[in-house]
DNA sequence: TCGCCTCGAGTTCA
DNA sequence: CTCGAGGCGA
């Protein structure tokens, strides 16, 4: 794999010293994402972003994960005998092993990283469960959850009678209509914030 | 068999 | 962001 230079980015109009530093240390950066990220961009069938934290839970780089057998991964609360077979599937796949290789010589190899373990002991919004739906006014979806994710609570993406709290944004969805019907209690952005202690 | 939850793809809007 | 499909656990 060519890897590149300081040197080739230099000849390049618009990049001086510094500026060429700051890309390549960019791009050594980008190699540093946490191993449920590598594993949610492998494309394995029923492997999304709640998956793969749950997997890196029990396997702490590709090498381990691609050794597990089916009967192993059914262990894993949440994995059933699909999604296992889907799993020991794409790391049967020659192709797919090629790719494993060339991310390894590329450096890209994340071992399990320091996040996840939110403890949900902590924070005003332990044990508690939200779903939200709406726009914000003053988050980003993302925003919002690891608002309530770093005060001990969870966020699932259906309503259910299990569901504390809707979070109701502008333009919701049926979801508004689903709560209402199952009585879930409804917060604005600004009740969630009071919940929260704010 | 059923309800809960995640995935994944389709939509909409700034 | 929404919403339907389908996997999983009970």
């Amino acid at each position: 794999m060519y890897t590149l230079k300081r040197d080739d980015l230099l000849g390049l109009e618009g990049f001086a010293g510094k500026k060429a530093d700051n890309l390549l240390a960019s791009i050594q950066q980008s190699k540093q994402q946490p191993l449920a990220r590598l594993l949610t961009a492998l494309g394995i069938r029923g492997v999304g972003e709640v998956m793969a934290g749950d997997l890196t839970r029990y396997y702490s780089d590709l090498d381990q994960l691609s050794r597990a057998t089916s009967d192993d991964l059914q262990l894993i609360e949440g994995v059933g005998p699909n999604t296992a077979q889907a799993i020991v599937d794409w790391f049967s796949r020659p192709a797919n092993r090629k790719i494993l290789d060339k991310l390894r010589s590329a450096g890209v190899w994340p071992i399990v990283s320091q996040e996840t373990t939110s403890d949900t002991s902590k924070g005003n919004l332990a044990g508690m469960t939200f779903v939200v739906t709406g726009t914000m006014a003053d988050f980003t979806r993302q925003g919002v959850k690891e608002y309530i994710e770093s005060r001990g609570g969870k966020v699932i993406d259906s309503v259910s009678k299990n569901t504390s709290y809707l979070v109701l944004g502008e333009n919701p969805g049926s979801k508004a209509e689903k709560a209402r019907s199952l009585g879930i209690p409804i917060l604005s952005e600004g009740a969630l914030r009071q919940l929260a202690g704010e």
